[in-house]
DNA sequence: AATGAATGAGTCTTCATTCAT
DNA sequence: GATGAATGAAGACTCATTCAT
């Protein structure tokens, strides 16, 4: 399960060209020339394309979301700020790992029963029950209303965070906003889209 | 630009099975399979697959947003009514022609320059038009709060909406709704989910 | 074996372009195309691809050579000025029909047994008598040598009109001919051609 | 550039192919099947039907007419003795690579611009400048006339020797020399031809 | 351990031809 | 008599994978 620095260059390489042109539009060939590689290595390493694909989601996902798991758990933060701490490292994420969640995306449109669904599946599972311990110790100290439909609340962050950050063009120009350098510009969207998601969630839900 | 009914045929396969497995990896085989027609027809009607895909969204898109373009002029409904009914229009919209909206996220993904990248952006700005000028009437009558970030108010309504329909088996298993028939649950997600935008916007830029 | 208007130029256009792109380069939609009739016309009036090669022969043959056969015989004329009146229907008929003569040259080429291989066989045959009398009949009165190899006098005849008329661009570049107008410098130059050949073949065979 | 054993073993099938049926008349399947190799070879080794098709020229072209350059700059030989000499390594070459030859005919009669074009183009260019340099040379030593048509002398001495190669069975049957072996039947008709070509230009253009 | 050569299956597209109208 | 619709076969080319080295 461990990989080597070649293979994890391989993993990198061909999870930016799946994200962009999809697995059946990227080939081998593709990712063993972007990738500065003998082409007889993607089969060597991992056994198979579908391998590939395979390897790049164990890759990103083990040393994933362990953070927002000690968060849930923590004592000292209130329930609001838990929230808050959530978006962020979500945002954070989704932005650092912005090829990988293309992915995890695509993986979601093709509706398919494979070793990669039923991850995502189980990860979804994980992150709706990290949200819905937060959400309980909030209604319990009379922080949320009890009517919380968490899974939409779930669905908010991830479709508007989603949807934003695929869209950052589009936000640019809609705002003007072609002067920024691009770092400024990225920090100052991911600021603001924070605060959005905080409030969509707070306004719904706050007692 | 008009097309017969074979046409709109071979259109709806493709369209879904575009939009199951995407582009490159539908064959021009699989779609006169499942559309039980002659492998050549579709070279034969739409010149080459690109020009299919073409072909799905100019059928698609040549009759949408006029109801809604219709609906903002309208002086009858007031601002917070116009967003509901843009809401709704559009959630039912999504789940109605989910396997076109399937399409159009990724053909997002796939940030490139083509013939249908800048249909969809034309579409984009156009609806972006629209809620900005059912905002900007809320704003001045008092509904609305002046700081309203117009396009991230977009992007929480087309994201959530995205997320939930095609996250709907889990939605459904999460609320233990398996004992409803198709049909029932699906227009309480519906309801759920229009409820759900509602409140997100509403709450969050009410005055 | 009568061709109405429509046939004829349905022949005409094929043989065009099958003198340019060769017969397997060019298809029956090229054709259909170029001559403005309907695809399917051509399978209607010929049967097929192939039998409209051969229609076109049969169009071209039918009218040809007879001038030369009658001048052969002819009692006026001296042996001489039979063959410089041979080279000069030869190259003019040549020049005319440019088209149909690439397309000799590539069924030459192609040296397949065919009924259009048959047929030309018979019309060089028939050349090769005609030109036979005429040098018989010089080689009695004392103007021609005895040793005269009659098929290569044909073939250079016939190889430096081929050769000079399909190179006519070169052979205007290497003498700076570009100020000429087309039909000028076509004058002049099958004016030098056929004063070539005639003492090509005078000078090697006059006694 | 360089080309392996099985390459060439392809370049030289193809040649064979392409000079009897045409480039559109012969298809990789049948190239493969010749040559008895994988029908993708082409392709992996080639690139394209049409890259294979460059790789013939240069592979015949890279090594041809250098002799003949040395030849004319050569101060022993007489300058008939040197067009003597041009005429029977012409015909020689012509004999030896006789399908590279129909290659070249079939190029010449699709005039097209192509890197194959240019290329000949070029090779033309020299030939003709070779020959200029024996004809000058021989002019300013008084063995030439002084107004040569030395384009038409090339034409000649190439359309005769395409001729004559091409038609050898007619030449062979009328002059009744079935009786001989291939290998003498084609030597007597090389010397026939050579002394033919000569005597044509001697005559021709002899002060 | 790593790779260049090789291949059978599959890709999209075009072909000449047929047939119902 | 003439044609638009339709198709099976074949076209060139690319694919993921294997194997000898």
């Amino acid at each position: 399960m461990e990989h080597n620095d070649k293979q994890v260059h391989i993993i990198e390489t061909a999870e930016k060209l799946f994200a962009l042109h999809g697995f059946a539009g990227t080939s081998i060939r593709d990712i063993s020339r972007e990738a500065g590689i003998n082409i007889a290595m993607v089969s060597y390493y991992f056994g198979s394309k579908e391998k590939l694909m395979e390897a790049i989601f164990h890759h990103r996902i083990t040393h994933a979301w362990i953070a927002a798991e000690e968060m849930a758990d923590n004592n000292i933060l209130q329930p609001w700020q838990k929230v808050e701490e959530l978006i962020h490292s979500f945002v954070e994420g989704m932005s650092n790992k912005s090829y990988f969640h293309s992915l995890i995306l695509r993986q979601q449109l093709s509706n398919e029963m494979s070793p990669i669904a039923s991850l995502m599946d189980s990860v979804r599972e994980r992150n709706t029950n990290i949200i819905g311990k937060i959400i309980r110790e909030g209604q319990a100290n009379g922080d949320f209303k009890q009517d919380v439909d968490i899974p939409l609340l779930l669905f908010t962050m991830v479709g508007t965070a989603y949807q934003t950050l695929h869209s950052r063009e589009s936000y640019r120009k809609m705002h003007n906003l072609q002067h920024m350098t691009d770092e400024a510009f990225m920090a100052e969207m991911k600021r603001r889209l924070k605060q959005h998601i905080f409030f969509c969630l707070k306004q719904s839900y706050h007692k």
